[in-house]
DNA sequence: AGCACGCCGACT
DNA sequence: GTCGGCGTGCTC
């Protein structure tokens, strides 16, 4: 830190000493004094703050011994919220900000103040990446200031001074490989390498190769001179797709972006992409805004999966922010996975993109046999009753294990929200509301979930059964009773705190808790998707999405049924996503559950926003908004989970896609005026909400 | 949000 | 006469 400022100590009198403002009435102040920059005196800041309403630019004047390194794009220190006391400038913290633009001359009719410092040459924010985090935080009605702090990641001097190497030469145009299972895949790769901007909706076929088709759409892309971008869910697939671009195109022409690298080589490779040293970038998250230069193609990775949607405000998805950047920045898109999400199904729908799917022959040639038993249909052998196993799950098991791996896929214990009948599994429901009934523990009284009314004498109401069927029992105990049911078969687990990246192709008991399971050399011999009743009873809007999703991503894991591979799902055989799972139809699956979407309308064949907070307050809001024409209110009802009881409330709001701006700016607009006029009690306002019903 | 300026009641 | 209530407005 070396700094002329810092250097008088206290800072701002000696600043304001240099450059003086005029006094005079008739003109606008501005400063004068030599010591001002000659050319473009005024720097456009970003101060970074992140308000609600002041989400703008701010004018500052930049003094002489700045002007070379006061660029658009660096960051720089500023004071901000001074006040003007006897004609002085008081006060007023230090703040970090960017610079915009550098300009002649200001709108703002008051002195400037000068920039304080510049904290670094580096121009971190360029122009396309600035476009974008504006346009994501108008999306999501949220600052530019909080979207930044996503999109630039803190900086590190030392990985900053060092060069980034320089840019390795374009590689040719790969062969198609397994993309020409795909009857449009070949297709697709050539208009990437011809620099075209394909958007496809891509349904992969089940089995380890799609983070080598992943790499060759990037390797195309690189071909035709452009950059490219793959955004996945998780550190695994992230390490899949980088192996699979190494092994590709070597290491030199792209960046992995990862969250568990640690702040100078998280920022060293942000840099080199930035820089324009490397010209494609892997990632979570967190990369969905790397600065790819040019970019020609972006890559989503299983859309559906909830670690796309970021929890920091304002709450941007991984999906939506690459449709931004496709649609700015002219790139084509890949939105991919085992599973196909409604949005994804509407992209098709709508013309926006096209599917890219295999034919049913391939799928049926690579896709494991799908068999499916309800867990009422209890095995008649002891040890499999010992384990819980339905007899189809207890028999699969038992052949595949004298040929390879099996996987068990158990969903984590407290991942059912809801209680079902013991017997029937039909869900527990409020007599009153019909509500879905809670225990907060296992000897708790019953209350319903909406309403709060207790439950005393709950019985089934289809089947009349007394018995409640509480808790998924969960990874560990099943590794345990299923260890007892195979004797001298090897039992693995992994799970949130343990995730096993891959298993030897030799016979064992692979337990895993849906998002976990770790690849099988070779594929495995089966899988048994136990407890499904707890994935399909969620009480959400995509609980069958997202269900079918999971189930998709474990069975692509087994091996073709031609190999004997075998997957046994335990959940009632009429279940939509269960069907869809059968004749391995996610796309299908997908369009059906659009269609139903669009004649709730609900998202995304509409556009919603939540409002939440106390009563007064979330009535409050929504008076000062000045909602779209055309807007629903649904609401506002009051919310359970509150801690220490505060009455908490949730309004949604709802509008045909088209208006989903104006409702996002209405909301940010009557956010700033409750703000304006001092209401103490915060609404959280939330664009696409993830639970809905 | 903070923070200061500004214009009306109970104290030294 | 003054201390201070928080209503109002601004932050380059």
């Amino acid at each position: 830190m070396s700094s002329t400022d810092e250097a008088g100590g206290s800072g701002a009198p000696e600043q304001l000493a240099f450059i003086r403002e005029t006094v005079r009435r008739a003109k606008p102040r501005t400063w004068l004094g030599a010591q001002r920059a000659e050319h473009l005196p005024v720097a456009r800041v970003l101060v970074d703050k992140g308000l609600l309403h002041l989400d703008q630019f701010f004018d500052y004047a930049v003094p002489a011994n700045m002007a070379e390194e006061a660029v658009p794009g660096v960051r720089v220190r500023v004071r901000f919220g001074a006040r003007v006391v006897n004609g002085r400038r008081e006060g007023g913290e230090l703040h970090d900000g960017f610079i915009v633009e550098r300009r002649a001359d200001s709108d703002y009719a008051g002195p400037l103040a000068p920039l304080a410092q510049v904290l670094s040459p580096e121009p971190v924010l360029t122009p396309a990446l600035l476009r974008l985090c504006r346009t994501v935080a108008d999306r999501y009605a949220g600052t530019l200031a909080d979207v930044l702090q996503l999109a630039v990641p803190p900086r590190h001097a030392k990985a900053e001074a060092e060069p980034s190497p320089p840019p390795a030469p374009l590689p040719a145009a790969p062969e198609p490989g397994s993309w020409s299972r795909y009857p449009q895949g070949p297709e697709f790769l050539a208009a990437l390498a011809a620099g075209h901007a394909p958007r496809a909706v891509w349904t992969a076929l089940p089995g380890p190769s799609w983070p080598q088709e992943i790499a060759r759409a990037v390797a195309a892309t690189l071909a035709g001179g452009r950059g490219a971008l793959v955004v996945l869910p998780d550190g695994r697939s992230t390490a899949r797709v980088d192996e699979a671009l190494t092994e590709l195109l070597g290491g030199g022409l792209h960046a992995t972006l990862a969250a568990d690298l640690g702040p100078k080589e998280r920022y060293r490779r942000w840099l080199a992409v930035s820089r324009g040293s490397v010209r494609a970038a892997v990632g979570t998250r967190a990369a969905m805004f790397a600065p790819v230069r040019d970019l020609g193609l972006v890559v989503v990775w299983s859309d559906g999966d909830g670690s796309h949607a970021d929890p920091r405000a304002p709450h941007p998805h991984v999906r939506e922010v690459a449709l931004l950047r496709a649609a700015e920045e002219g790139a084509g898109v890949l939105l991919g996975g085992h599973a196909v999400t409604v949005e994804g199904a509407q992209l098709v729908n709508t013309g926006w993109a096209r599917p890219l799917a295999a034919d049913r022959a391939t799928v049926r040639e690579v896709a494991p046999r799908v068999r499916t038993v309800t867990d009422l249909d209890q095995a008649r052998d002891a040890a499999a009753q010992q384990a819980r196993l339905p007899s189809l799950a207890w028999q699969t098991a038992r052949e595949a294990l004298a040929t390879g791996p099996v996987l068990i896929q158990v969903p984590r214990r407290g991942y059912v929200p809801r209680l079902a009948c013991g017997r029937c599994r039909t869900p527990a429901r409020c007599r009153h509301c019909e509500g879905p009934l809670e225990a907060a523990s296992s000897d708790a009284p019953l209350r319903c979930g909406w309403c709060g009314e207790a439950e005393e004498r709950w019985h089934c109401a289809e089947c009349g059964s007394f018995r409640l069927r509480a808790q998924v029992v969960g990874a560990r105990r099943t590794a345990e009773e299923l260890g007892k049911a195979f004797p001298r078969i090897p039992v693995r687990t992994s799970g949130r705190d343990a995730v096993l990246l891959s298993v030897p192709a030799e016979p064992a008991l692979v337990i895993s808790t849906p998002g976990a399971e770790p690849v099988a050399e070779g594929g495995y011999a089966a899988a048994l998707l136990l407890d499904g009743w707890a994935l399909l009873s969620r009480p959400d809007l995509r609980a069958g999405e997202e269900a079918l999703r999971l189930w998709l991503a474990a069975a692509a894991l087994v091996r073709p049924a031609s190999e004997g591979g075998t997957v046994v799902v335990v959940a009632e055989p009429t279940a939509r996503a269960v069907q869809a799972l059968i004749r391995w139809d996610p796309a299908g699956h997908a369009a059906f559950e659009l269609e139903e979407r669009a004649q709730l309308h609900f998202p995304p064949v509409s556009r919603m926003a939540s409002v939440t907070g106390a009563p007064a307050a979330v009535a409050d809001l929504l008076g000062l908004t000045r909602l779209p024409e055309g807007a629903d209110v649904l609401g506002p009802v009051p919310v359970f989970g509150g801690r220490r009881g505060e009455e908490v409330e949730r309004a949604l709001l709802r509008v045909a896609p088209g208006q989903g701006a104006a409702l996002a700016s209405a909301l940010k607009a009557a956010q700033i005026a409750r703000i304006a006029l001092r209401t103490p009690e915060p609404v959280k306002v939330r664009i696409d909400p993830l639970e809905i019903g």
